[in-house]
DNA sequence: AGAAAAATAGCACGACCGGTCGTGCTATGC
DNA sequence: GCATAGCACGACCGGTCGTGCTATTTTTCT
C-alpha cells in the first residue's frame, strides 16, 4: 500500500474523529487505531501532534471546499450563488459524511486562549473563509442584487452568527427546527441587505 | 481553613482554568494545583471528574447570574431591561474576572457528540438561559415595547447567534470592532422586532 | 534477483491522566 | 478529656499521553 493511500486513510479517519471529539479530545493512538496504523506508523507521517491537528484541519477545509464551495460555484453568480452557498454551508459536515460537527467552528471556541501554530492556522482558515463569503457578497452587490451601500463585513459577521447558532441548535440542542430558523434568519438578513423577497422558493430543494 | 472556604477557592480557580482550557482541557491535577490543594484533597470535594465539571459549570452560571442578570434586573422592565441585559451579556466573562471565554459557549461546541451527565447538565443550563431571554423578551412585548406578533423563539435564536459571533470575533479573532458589530446587529434585530430606533444612545456607556 | 529506499511496526521513555488507599490533623460534641 | 467526623495529605494504581529510536517489512529500481 502506497504512502499516499495510507495518508489519505489517515486523514479520513482522523477528520471524522476530530469532528466528533474536538482538537484536545484527539489522540495519536486513537487516530492511528482508527486508520489501521500503529501509533509510530502514524507518527512517521505527521511529525507531531500539532502537525496532525493542522493536517486534519486542512483536510477538513478541503472537504468543505468540495462539499459546499465547488457545488455553489455552479450556480449563477450574485445573489443566487450566495443563497446556494449558505444553504450548502449550514450543516455541511454531516452531509460530507462526518459524524460530528464542523471542526473549525469547534476550534474557534477551543483555541480561544491556547496560543501556538494550530491557533494560527485556524485563524488563517477562518479569515480565508470569511474573505470568501465577503467576496461572494460583494459580487452580489456589484451585480445589483444587494444594496449598493451594504456593509459587507457586517453582513458576513451576522451570517457567521447564524451559522454558529444553527450549529448549536442542530448539533447540541438537537432542535429539529434548527434549519428552518436559520433560513428565516438568513432571509431577514438578506432582506435588510436589499434582496428581493423570496416567498418559499424551493422550500423542498 | 474551613471546608467551604476551600471549596470556594477550588471553584474559583477551577472556573478560571475551565474558561481558558475548556472541559476536556481540564484535569484534576491542574485544578488542584491552582487551588493550592493536593489532587486527593480536591477529590474529597468532588467525587469524580464529571462532578468537578458540573460543579464548575454551575459556579460559572452563578457568576454569570451575579454579573449580568442581577444588575440587569435593576433596569426598568421591558425593552430597557432587555437592552441592558444584552449589553451586560456580551463579553461578560472577562468583566467577571475570568481569563478565558464563556465556559458554556465552549461546552456547546465541545459536547456535541459526547453523551453523559455533563452534556445533560449543559443542556439544562442552556435551556434555562434561553428561557430567561425569552421571558425578558416576552415582557417587552407585553409592555408594548416590541411587536405583538413577534416570534419570540426566533428572536432569541438569532440573539444567541449574535452572542456566539461576538464571542468568536472578540476572543478568537481578537477583532477590536467586535462589540460595535454586535451592537449594530442587536439594533437591527430589535428594529425588526418593532423597537423604536435608538440613535447612538449611550455610545460610551 | 538483489540492492537501495521508503514505509510501517515494535518498543521504551517520562509525564500525566482519573482514581484509590491509608493516614494523619483539627475541630467539634459529649 | 475523649471519641468522632470530616478535611487534606502523600503514595500509588493501571493506563494513556506525545515522542523518540531501532527493527523489520514492503516497495522500487536496477
Amino acid at each position: 500500500m502506497s504512502a499516499i493511500d495510507t495518508r489519505a486513510r489517515l486523514l479520513d479517519a482522523g477528520l471524522d474523529l476530530l469532528s466528533q471529539d474536538g482538537l484536545s479530545g484527539l489522540s495519536l493512538g486513537r487516530v492511528a487505531n482508527a486508520a489501521g496504523l500503529s501509533k509510530s506508523g502514524l507518527f512517521a507521517h505527521v511529525r507531531s501532534k500539532d502537525q496532525l491537528e493542522i493536517a486534519l484541519l486542512e483536510a477538513g477545509t478541503e472537504l468543505a471546499r468540495r462539499t459546499v464551495l465547488v457545488p455553489a460555484l455552479q450556480a449563477a453568480p450574485g445573489l443566487t450563488r450566495l443563497r446556494v452557498l449558505i444553504e450548502l454551508w449550514l450543516g455541511w459536515s454531516v452531509r460530507a459524511g462526518l459524524h460530528g460537527g464542523c471542526p473549525v467552528a469547534a476550534a474557534l471556541f477551543e483555541l480561544d486562549d491556547r496560543p501556538g501554530p494550530v491557533r494560527e492556522h485556524v485563524a488563517l482558515l477562518e479569515q480565508r473563509w470569511r474573505g470568501l463569503l465577503a467576496g461572494l457578497t460583494r459580487e452580489a452587490v456589484e451585480l445589483g442584487d444587494l444594496r449598493q451601500d451594504l456593509d459587507i463585513d457586517q453582513f458576513v459577521w451576522e451570517l457567521c452568527g447564524i451559522y454558529l447558532s444553527h450549529h448549536v441548535a442542530s448539533r447540541f440542542l438537537r432542535d429539529p427546527t434548527a434549519t428552518t430558523r436559520a433560513k428565516r434568519a438568513v432571509d431577514a438578513l438578506l432582506g435588510r441587505a436589499g434582496a428581493p423577497d423570496v416567498q418559499l422558493t424551493e422550500t423542498r430543494a
